[in-house]
RNA sequence: AGGACUAUAGCUCAGCUGGUUAGAGCGCUACCUUGACAUGGUAGAGGUCCCCGGUUCGAGUCCGGGUAGUCCUACCA
């Protein structure tokens, strides 16, 4: 074994070598366990979020495939509409040519093309995560039995009134040309203007004025409302107002929906481009006058002169015409929330077209009830809320979209519009009966990715053919996802899923956290502070990583700040730390409830960490390797106390980490883990094995035992860590576990360790505190001192009890060989002591004599500064049992407890009193 | 506008159903190349638990009200 671990030796082997021998198939077992992964974007590649979540999951499958269950993580890739077409749109785009040059077609085999080139990239990289995904049955949204799962759910959801077709105002991308979800419109705060217009008031003298923040709507304008009560145009309503530049007449209106605070009280109303003018337009049965076409310019519909014009230039026409005629009455400045969309980034345009819907309202019903019943659980609860929120307020999904690259439509018009859905145009024919001569045309729209998305936990397993693995592995047990898709896809797949299966998609939804740099800024390619975790893996030059983050941006300007602000984040670029090194720090910092800053420091630490695992190992190695470790048939073995006590520590540890990965807390698992690992096992057992490893003097068994306990408890704690740290666990759990007598071709197979009561051995566990205490005590005084670490001290204990003395004839090997010993001794009562320096451990006084060693006034210090903390927690002490309703009301444990402190409290003050006037008599 | 979450050491974070001397890692200081490991060891410094009230014998922990930050949803043209 090489002196440092170097994970790039050992992790692609390990992934191959599972991977070749089917370990991440379902391995049976009376309880299944399940896991759909959230399939990501088949063109797409790792981000740190991605990390993060197969992380945990790969976590998850692990300790339950180890626990015995029968488990799957199922695998598979999303299609991504928009994101993928939009890439290679902008191909052609690099090209000269767009899709339609190519026709719909032509333009499908290219994203196809595309999807084979770059489709493996994503899973490379969930492969070096070591992510335990079962390939063989990995799947794409698009694959031939998940497109037939779409079409058949198109179709059910059509016949059953629940998918419909209508004419409404949507969210129009003019970019993308597209109509686009609610939720695919971010909306944000942007510095605009309110002008305000004067329109003339018909037949008579005055005007109304109007404040609006997009001014080319005017042309659209269909009537001018007030509020019913307001008093101020009361005597306007019902008559007409003469609409600037286009010659129209339309009325004023009194509608509720008027804010008579806001702008001037009245507002103009343009149906077809607003939302709530659609409300109200609708309410009052007024015209809805399109003025855009698809790109978002002015249509014919709008008078002559704007005809053309892009949606701006035709803001700028109007104010500047209504300027001119004198009707622009002022500007305000104004700040306003833009809808935007959140792939093209242009602005949204509400906008009147045909589409298909699901109905939402009717779906979402037993979808809250699953939730609020508890068939389906939010991990951290409180998502619950938002997840109610949103569904008791759901509007319906516009389904369609469109673009080219997705799920067709399965539905057919004839000439005069009338629809006709089915599995195919031939199907549609004969069932409808429809002669040669009626000529079909197939709606050129495709489905919403998330369509497809909503019925993933059961169309990868075979649906809609009730197959074996529906029946054993639907419902999934958990769903590991982040809150920025809940209503995207957690809410639709319990919908969909209640409705087609009548069961639920998945017990549990636990949510984490977003992953954001170390200021706690959203990681994102504009800002240039992306970290890929392949990068955290491998390492990179801080050159290479400058042209990562600066090449493709979408505002190249930025270039300049993100290279600057790099080279002082990353003045070396980043080390290589290894796979097991970056989960664990995902799982150190995966707390529920809270978003995690990546800290580059925290996953130094935990490489430091795998080192510390790896030289632990080759300790063992070197002192059992071609050894007798007592594992042989009627091998006779004597257990040290410290053998004894780390046995009981590990079981301790089985129990800390089994508790908290079922309550989905990875970092109190993770902390367990290391805690043991370092602090007890490193820091303490391999210490205390020395003495008698070392010792030509100990008995045969007493050795045996040792290294017994040595290889059995690393290889307990080893496959304890393996589901969060799988690579280097078995690298050395293939080389030690003969030597603990196991078999079996990999660690992952072995069974995850049971805490069991029965190897906890309190005696042992007091034994060993006693003597940590004892040791420490010596350190301290040996570091405060200044006491050179080489020499060799004599040392004396009194005023204990029996069993201190017990303890010290029993332990004096191993106080001898931590301390660095030349003597321990008891020395009795009657018997006067050297001058020396003194440490408490409960009663037990531990004397360090001073001769020639100790520094009188660095003691004197010392010890001031021990008794000012007594002293003041004394005092506390002392006025909590002062308090008569403390007595009174507290439980008597507590006051019990809070008496026998105060006790031992004032023991050890007057004994460091008493030696701090020796020391000051000297 | 409504809602959620967060506030604990210089930094990143634990602290479970109220009772410890409030913890860890990183960083910092001092000493140490001792035969697993300098990606190490030993010792140490460092906290008004955001503020104000309340409940309680007792509050970092529970309740109310603020302040600051992050986010979500819905939006006034």
């Amino acid at each position: 074994m090489d002196k440092t671990f170097q994970p790039a030796a050992i992790e692609t082997r390990w992934y191959q070598e599972w991977e070749a021998s089917g370990y991440f198939a379902p391995q049976g077992g009376e309880n299944a366990y399940s896991i759909m992964i959230p399939p990501p974007n088949v063109t797409g590649s790792l981000h740190m979020g991605h990390g993060f979540q197969e992380a945990i999951m790969d976590a998850l499958i692990r300790y339950h495939r180890m626990l015995g269950d029968n488990t799957l993580w199922q695998v598979g890739t999303d299609h991504a509409g928009i994101a993928t077409q939009m890439v290679v749109e902008r191909q052609l785009e690099a090209q000269g040519i767009n899709r339609h040059d190519l026709g719909r077609e032509k333009f499908i085999e290219k994203v196809w093309q595309w999807k084979e080139e770059s489709g493996g990239t994503i899973t490379r990289q969930l492969r070096r995560l070591g992510s335990s995904l079962d390939w063989s049955r990995e799947r794409f949204t698009m694959d031939a039995g998940l497109s037939a799962a779409v079409q058949e759910v198109f179709i059910r959801l059509y016949r059953e009134g629940l998918i419909y077709r209508g004419q409404r105002l949507v969210n129009w991308d003019p970019a993308l040309h597209t109509a686009i979800s609610d939720l695919e419109v971010i909306s944000e705060d942007e510095p605009g203007h309110l002008w305000h217009f004067n329109y003339p008031l018909a037949g008579a003298e005055g005007h109304v004025t109007v404040a609006t923040t997009r001014p080319e709507t005017m042309l659209g304008d269909a009537a001018v409302a007030v509020h019913p009560e307001d008093e101020r145009f009361a005597h306007l309503i019902g008559r007409m107002v003469q609409l600037p530049l286009c010659d129209r007449l339309i009325p004023v209106i009194a509608d509720e929906y008027v804010d008579r605070e806001f702008g001037t009280g009245c507002v103009k109303i343009t149906p077809a481009h607003d939302f709530n003018d659609y409300e109200v337009g609708r309410r009052h049965g007024l015209p809805m006058l399109n003025i855009f076409n698809d790109h978002a310019a002015i249509s014919d519909k709008a008078p002559p002169a704007y005809r053309g014009l892009d949606r701006f230039k035709a803001r700028e026409r109007v104010i500047a015409d209504m300027t001119a005629l004198g009707l622009l009455d002022k500007v305000d400045e104004h700040r306003l929330n833009v809808p935007r969309g959140d792939r093209s980034g242009v602005v949204i345009e509400p906008y009147l077209t045909d589409q298909w819907y699901v109905d939402a309202r009717k779906l979402a019903k037993p979808a809250i009830e699953a939730v609020e019943n508890g068939a389906i659980q939010f991990v951290p609860r409180q998502w619950e809320n938002t997840y109610f929120a949103w569904m008791r307020d759901i509007q319906d999904w516009c389904i369609s979209r469109q673009l080219w690259w997705g799920h067709r439509i399965p539905a057919w018009y004839d000439a005069q519009g009338a629809i006709y859905v089915g599995d195919s145009e031939a199907a549609v024919r004969e069932e409808h009966a429809l002669g040669k001569d009626v000529v079909l045309r197939q709606d050129e729209d495709v489905l919403d990715t998330w369509f497809s998305s909503a019925l993933w936990t059961f169309s990868t397993l075979g649906w809609p053919a009730e197959t074996e693995e529906l029946a054993v592995f639907h419902p999934s047990t958990v769903l590991v996802t982040g809150f920025d898709i809940i209503f995207f896809w957690v809410a639709r797949m319990i919908m969909m899923t209640l409705h087609l299966r009548q069961e639920v998609p998945f017990h549990t939804v636990y949510v984490h956290g977003l992953v954001r740099d170390g200021e706690g800024q959203k990681m994102s390619k504009s800002k240039g502070n992306v970290i890929d975790p392949i990068d955290l893996i491998d390492g990179i030059g801080l050159e290479e990583l400058i042209r990562k983050r600066t090449t493709g941006l979408m505002q190249p300007q930025l270039a300049a700040k993100i290279e600057k602000a790099t080279r002082r984040q990353f003045p070396d670029g980043i080390a290589p730390y290894g796979t097991d090194a970056l989960r664990f720090t995902y799982y150190s910092l995966a707390s529920t409830g809270r978003d995690i800053k990546f800290d580059l420091g925290r996953i130094e630490g935990y490489r430091n960490f795998c080192n510390k695992i790896w030289n632990a190992a080759r300790y063992v190695l070197m002192n059992c390797e071609n050894e007798d470790c007592g594992t042989g048939p009627g091998s006779r073995v004597e257990l040290s106390l410290a053998d004894r006590w780390i046995s009981g520590k590990v079981q301790e540890t089985a129990a800390q980490v089994a508790r908290a990965i079922d309550n989905y807390r990875f970092d109190l698992a993770s902390q367990a883990l290391y805690e043991f690992i370092w602090n007890e096992y490193c820091d303490w057992y391999l210490e205390l094995s020395k003495p008698i490893l070392w010792d030509a003097d100990a008995s045969l068994d007493a050795k045996r035992g040792t290294r017994q306990t040595l290889i059995r408890v690393l290889e307990i704690w080893l496959r304890l860590l393996h589901p969060l740290m799988p690579f280097i666990t078995e690298e050395i759990w293939q080389v030690i576990s003969p030597l603990a007598g196991k078999t079996g071709p990999t660690i992952m197979l072995q069974p995850y360790p049971q805490a069991g009561d029965g190897d906890i051995d309190t005696r042992a566990h007091q034994d060993i505190e006693w003597l940590k205490a004892v040791i420490l005590g010596i350190r301290n005084i040996r570091g405060e001192m200044n006491i050179p670490p080489g020499k060799e001290l004599s040392v004396l204990l009194r005023n204990g009890n029996q069993t201190d003395q017990l303890r010290l004839a029993e332990n004096s090997q191993y106080l001898k060989k931590l301390a660095k010993l030349a003597d321990i001794r008891w020395l009795s009562q009657d018997v006067e002591a050297p001058m020396a320096a003194t440490a408490l451990a409960g009663e037990l006084e531990i004397l360090v004599p001073m001769a020639g060693l100790i520094d009188k006034e660095a003691e004197n210090a010392r010890l001031k500064k021990e008794i000012g903390k007594l002293e003041s927690d004394l005092i506390r002490l002392q006025g909590k049992l002062s308090n008569t309703a403390f007595i009174a009301k507290a439980p008597v444990e507590v006051v019990a407890k809070e008496q026998e402190k105060m006790q031992a409290q004032q023991q050890a003050l007057q004994t460091l009193r008493e030696q701090l006037q020796r020391i000051q008599e000297i």
